[in-house]
RNA sequence: GUCGCCUUCGUCUAUCGGUUAGGACCCCAGGUUUUCAUCCUGGUAAGAGGAGUUCGAUUCUCCUAGGCGAUGCCA
């Protein structure tokens, strides 16, 4: 059982094209299937070789691997034609010369008549042998098919018109190459997004003409922006990567596009494996979804405080290499990781967070150094107490925060917070006595005593 | 305009005609806590509107409204 995803390359892969092409994915591997990739690039005008790599790019990060492809439509050129003169021989499609003007007024004029605006037929008969090629859809009838995620459609052929399947400089248009392709291919269920389902009724009829065996097919609603409109760069990020960036986890991303518009029961965290062994497109909601941040960056917290330290530090890698930040043996990233997890919703601060204990800086934030180090003596007393500290761990290190909060008849905050800032320079850090531990002796003594000379 | 699709808490969703309509995110309250977090407990909140079928409709049918999509020599 076969299914593809079928992207063209204007843009790079986007949070809708990303899911389509995770149920599409998922239902293949479900079905222990192919998942075959297929860029539809025959709109020379718009496709770019940058746009490809992108989307390959985005796929390869969400881990979408295809069984098969990328193929692409602009090598299939002579297997179109030869589709399509096998059409215009059997008189199920018909050259036209309308002009665009012609055509213009007409649509115009049914529209003004309150009627679709569709062509009229115009050179059905005319037996022309140049111009576009129209393919002559049945006059009557209706076209009915049961969508395996909207249920049963019916379109009358009314309501169709003779679609143009070549272009003037004979270059065959998408309703030609899906149906070639999805057929030549062994597509079993075609899965794309429901704003191709007004084009499924035109694909039949070419099917039927062509006297092929039908797919199924199975639309999956769009998503919207938060504010349920289209899904557009006003929204926030819309191009995978940009999660990346902004650092999300793959297996978070995956999670919630696998949850918006699907469900299993009242289950919300998905393994990529679960998502492959309980995918079934029936449970595929019909409605479209609204794009909901928050859950994503819940879904990514839980993700950063799951998995394994070796799988965060891989992803982590890419972070670290853009904010150059480089990691040293001196100290044990593993355990900084652990230290970090808990409090970092993205890779990003987890990045950010890191910094501290693999590159020094010489200023303390100013507002808080102002706070915290205008009394100097818990720094002071800390400073001698840790000097003379033998045993470097983080139970000793509290002990003597501890101390020197008694000896200074203060709380634990008054000692802790301006320790904390003194390590961090920016106040950001997690539990200061094992922070210190992990800094490591000298390190600490060095930045109390910068912080003194604040 | 015409055609098609869609409609359960703010959001994502569950519900095989009979449920106090469940879960998750968000938000709020309380607890744990050395900042910020994490974690735990509890809470607020929904069947677009109107007919019909039925002993009984969120669930089936129809109408209306709204949203989205299509109406390209884009895909």
């Amino acid at each position: 059982m076969n299914s593809r995803f079928a992207p063209s390359p204007t843009g790079y892969l986007h949070i809708g094209g990303a899911r389509t092409a995770l149920f599409a994915w998922a239902w293949a591997k479900n079905q222990q299937g192919k998942f075959i990739l297929r860029i539809e690039d025959t709109d020379l005008a718009r496709s770019s070789k940058a746009s490809v790599a992108a989307i390959l790019e985005g796929m390869s990060w969400l881990g979408l691997d295809y069984d098969e492809g990328p193929y692409f439509q602009t090598e299939h050129f002579e297997r179109y034609k030869t589709v399509i003169s096998q059409l215009l021989n059997s008189g199920k499609a018909y050259y036209c010369e309308c002009s665009e003007k012609r055509l213009q007024e007409l649509r115009d004029g049914l529209m003004a008549k309150g009627e679709k605006a569709k062509y009229d037929g115009h050179c059905r008969h005319k037996n022309l042998s140049s111009g576009v090629v129209r393919f002559q859809n049945p006059a009557a009838g209706n076209v009915v098919f049961t969508d395996l995620v909207k249920g049963k459609i019916s379109v009358n052929n009314e309501e169709l018109d003779d679609l143009i399947i070549a272009r003037t400089d004979g270059s065959p248009t998408y309703n030609l190459t899906v149906v070639v392709d999805d057929f030549d291919m062994k597509i079993d269920v075609v899965i794309r997004g429901d704003d191709h389902i007004n084009n499924t009724p035109k694909q039949i009829n070419l099917y039927q003409a062509l006297g092929w065996k039908l797919p199924d097919f199975a639309h999956l609603p769009m998503i919207l922006g938060a504010d349920g409109s289209r899904l557009s760069k006003r929204h926030g990020a819309v191009s995978v990567m940009a999660y990346r960036e902004a650092g999300f986890l793959p297996e978070a991303l995956l999670n919630y596009l696998a949850r918006l518009g699907w469900s299993h029961g009242d289950k919300e965290l998905f393994s990529t494996a679960e998502i492959i062994e309980l995918f079934e497109l029936k449970n595929v909601n019909k409605a479209p979804a609204s794009f909901d941040a928050d859950k994503l960056l819940w879904l990514n917290q839980h993700y950063i405080q799951t998995a394994p330290a070796q799988h965060l530090l891989d992803e982590l890698a890419w972070h670290l290499q853009k904010n150059q930040i480089e990691i040293t043996n001196e100290i044990d990233i593993f355990k900084v990781i652990e230290s970090l997890r808990k409090r970092s919703k993205t890779l990003v601060e987890m990045a950010f967070g890191l910094k501290m204990f693999y590159q020094d800086f010489t200023t303390f934030d100013e507002n808080l150094g102002k706070k915290h180090f205008k009394n100097k003596a818990p720094l002071e007393l800390l400073l001698a107490k840790l000097m003379v500290l033998e045993a470097w761990t983080a139970a000793e290190i509290k002990a003597i925060i501890e101390k020197v909060a008694e000896e200074l008849s203060v709380g634990f905050g008054k000692v802790g917070q301006p320790f904390r800032l003194a390590l961090s320079g920016d106040g950001n850090a997690g539990s200061i006595d094992l922070v210190a531990e992990l800094l490591g002796k000298d390190k600490v003594l060095k930045r109390l005593q910068m912080a003194l000379e604040f």
